[in-house]
DNA sequence: TAAGATTTGTTCGTATGTATC
DNA sequence: GGATACATACGAACAAATCTT
């Protein structure tokens, strides 16, 4: 089976690229799932007819994707695994960090997603839940003194966006929302975006979250919404006004 | 739902994995950008102390993500590379597999972005795009006769989503609403997911879509968006109406 | 056209590490 | 502890691609 050029082949892919490929297809043929065993590397050899270290190559592309996991020693081998929304968000930053988004464009998206997720989450929370959340929300009752806490604060205030985004029905929306929050937590981190601290919007943004938490307790879906409409809001002028960075990250996995 | 969280769970990375993720960061500390050369294989297996297998499996992995391309022969060697949005896609395809998701969910995220997009493009688009979406919502004038015309006039609607996507300035806006195109695309072409026929609501998309490129034309912002909102109305209609169908797919490159 | 140089691509033999029995 | 089964890693040799002369 060398027929090396085939019509309907597409840019260069090195060999164990391709490898890498048949074996995505022939898990999907089989209808393996989660923690379902593969090949060991000898059969492997044997299946796609190439060598050793090809095989190898194309099980480390799959193990860094998340599409298996290997274990040593008798009974090991290599298994199906399970791509977790956090390699899912790393993956996408690698295509964003070539991209040039601006705050406006997150923002863009921010204000229409978060109220439908709020909405959408109105009565449908656990109380254990519910409680997280507003322990995320009552934390650093005082304004920030320092630049520093400022930043905590900042990105305590997003985990709590990341978390809400965790307990969506809708794994879609769920992911977009905490990727957002993933990259406005990496800007924070490595840029001074929390500055200069703005009292009043701090306790517009704190308040908000707790009257969000309440709403979703009592299932009222529509103030739910409302009140994250004007949090996005706020949010947007607290950080959009301040500068109007773009974001250039290679990522850290 | 989803239980408990391990936050840095990343217990048993191989070598290779680790040796990728220290040249990718071997990389963003020195800033190197498309196109700029990384040290060769000799190299490598020197500044990492590795095996030259050990790099390749490395160098392997970033290729898969499409951040490094290689070329042999004089001259050649890694390059960083550019991710591509199609290779963006793939990739979180490989995550949303292992998701449940519904056609709801992806009618829940377009009916908010969609409409979102087509305002922000009123009157920002050129000739030539506006005329090669006229094409594209001008295919197709007659009902389809068979399943297989209906087939191929749904996945022709949906690559005028896909195109209009293209255009968007915001970059993530734009893919997310191309991944979800993607994925309505490959439903389409693996499933039966545009039968029974319904000539009223087909007839209804296709005049919607004409009727949006004139509001674009026109920079008519605020008449794009309502168009927009119809459409995703009759194509939520169209499709959830038909089937509550789960998703299920490991990806195709 | 052809030869030579350079760099990646592929394979194999061997040794080591690791988990299970 | 030892045997076993498996992946992991290394190094050397050779093949293939591609550029220059």
């Amino acid at each position: 089976m060398d027929g090396s050029s085939k019509p309907t082949d597409q840019p260069k892919r090195s060999r164990p690229v391709r490898v890498a490929e048949e074996i995505k297809q022939w898990v999907v043929e089989r209808d393996l799932k989660q923690g379902d065993k593969l090949p060991n590397e000898a059969q492997m050899i044997e299946i796609f007819a190439v060598s050793k270290g090809t095989v190898r190559e194309a099980m480390r592309i799959l193990e860094a994707q998340g599409l298996i996991v290997t274990r040593t020693g008798p009974g090991g081998g290599s298994f199906v695994g399970q791509v977790t929304a956090e390699r899912a968000r790393s993956l996408l930053a690698n295509y964003f960090y070539f991209q040039d988004l601006s705050l406006g464009d997150i923002y863009q998206m921010r204000k229409v997603l978060e109220p439908e997720l709020a909405s959408s989450l109105a009565g449908k929370l656990s109380e254990a839940q519910l409680d997280e959340l507003q322990a995320l929300a009552e934390r650093h009752p005082e304004p920030a003194r320092t630049a520093e806490e400022e930043k905590e604060q900042h990105v305590s205030s997003l985990s709590f966006h990341a978390r809400l985004s965790e307990f969506a029905g809708n794994r879609l929306l769920g992911f977009v929302i905490g990727f957002m929050a993933r990259i406005l937590t990496d800007l924070t981190v490595y840029r001074r975006l929390y500055e200069p601290p703005n009292f009043e919007l701090w306790r517009r943004g704190r308040q908000h979250q707790m009257e969000l938490v309440q709403a979703l307790r009592e299932g009222d879906a529509e103030r739910a919404r409302s009140i994250m409409a004007s949090h996005m809001a706020g949010a947007e002028a607290m950080m959009v006004a301040q500068e109007a960075q773009l974001m250039r990250r290679f990522m850290a996995e």
